[in-house]
DNA sequence: TGTACATCAGTGAACGCGCGTTCACTGATGTAC
DNA sequence: TGTACATCAGTGAACGCGCGTTCACTGATGTAC
């Protein structure tokens, strides 16, 4: 089955968006490497065809989920001005879609209770990429604001998804939604 | 080795602590019954003396942080003014303190990751005990500030503690106590 | 063009290990007489 | 008071299972002549 380069890397890549959509979905912790081959309908004895080991698909589904979450949530609304850029990323990130929509979530949000108990290795990447994130945030609101507003998504999008009703769990995004405007104002 | 009914009692509430402190620690899928057992020089096989099963140790392992957390963190304070309550609970849940000992800190904060991936039964729980931490913010900030400023805090936590460098994780906490006070005026 | 060979992505069984749970057993203590 | 027995918290080995990792093997493809 010897195919061309481009065939491999291919596969590679897909390996790699399914485990970042699975460290998400499942946590970390839970992803095991049988279950991102299986993603692909492949076995378990090629995974160290694509992967050093299992700590280095971590590392890189985590660069990944970063890397294609800034270009699907930050890069589109660029252009806007302040106040419209400031409305739309509160409101994104605490809207029910992405609170329900785990896999392809803020990977901030969904991993920093894991990365925290992580090696050195995987917390200094995600320290380099989270200090990348907040530098969006920076020009519109300040450093500091920048820093509590997004403590505030963040926290206020994992309380959502930690309760069970989902009645509740909206009231949260609400509160945290006039919260975070309060913040910006104040 | 039967003893009287208070000395078993009294080995159950000790395991419940270190089960606490542990899932805070290393989190909920990292504390093994072997790990707990450990804690008080015991071995696995008394576990099911204790507990009907390790769902069982994590369900009240979690209503054991929370009610400890209450008593150290909140019942010693509740006779502040609010503008002295604010100050200080701020200043204390993003201190270096708190963010350094994660095994006595706020189970929201800490497991609040885990705990949206877990059973129904467990983010019933996590609900209730949530729904009562906020009660003790609402009268002192408003509804939906309450539930925003804790947002903000737990976020925050979880921010500098998910960081590889101090003085990073350092700043975080300080430009999060300058947000959560905007948060309060805004 | 046709044939022989080299390559290497992928297979699937095996490894040692730690897990949650079960269970026959131990032995210090409390109770009955 | 002294002895025999019942209790039951705790022990430690065993269970089946899934894990990360290794490795001899397969077989479709590209290359050389």
């Amino acid at each position: 089955m010897r195919y061309p380069a481009s065939h491999k890397e291919e596969v590679h890549q897909k390996l790699l968006k399914n485990a970042s959509e699975q460290i998400r979905e499942l946590g970390l912790d839970n992803v095991s490497v049988k279950s991102v081959m299986k993603s692909e309908r492949m076995t378990v004895g090629s995974f160290y065809a694509h992967f050093d080991s299992k700590d280095d698909l971590l590392k890189s589904a985590i660069e990944y989920a970063f890397a294609t979450t800034n270009l699907e949530f930050y890069d589109k609304i660029e252009k806007r001005t302040d106040a419209s850029w400031n409305k739309k990323v509160i409101e994104r990130y605490l809207s029910d879609y992405h609170r329900d929509t785990i896999a392809l979530s803020c990977p901030v949000a969904t991993l920093m209770s894991e990365v925290s108990r992580a090696s050195d290795d995987i917390r200094a990447a995600f320290e380099n990429n989270l200090k990348e994130l907040l530098k969006r945030f920076e020009p519109r609101v300040g450093k500091a604001k920048a820093t509590g507003l997004f403590a505030l998504l963040s926290g206020g999008l994992l309380m959502a998804r930690s309760v069970e009703s989902e009645e509740y769990s909206d009231e949260i995004l609400n509160d945290c939604i006039k919260s975070a405007r309060a913040l910006i104002k104040g």
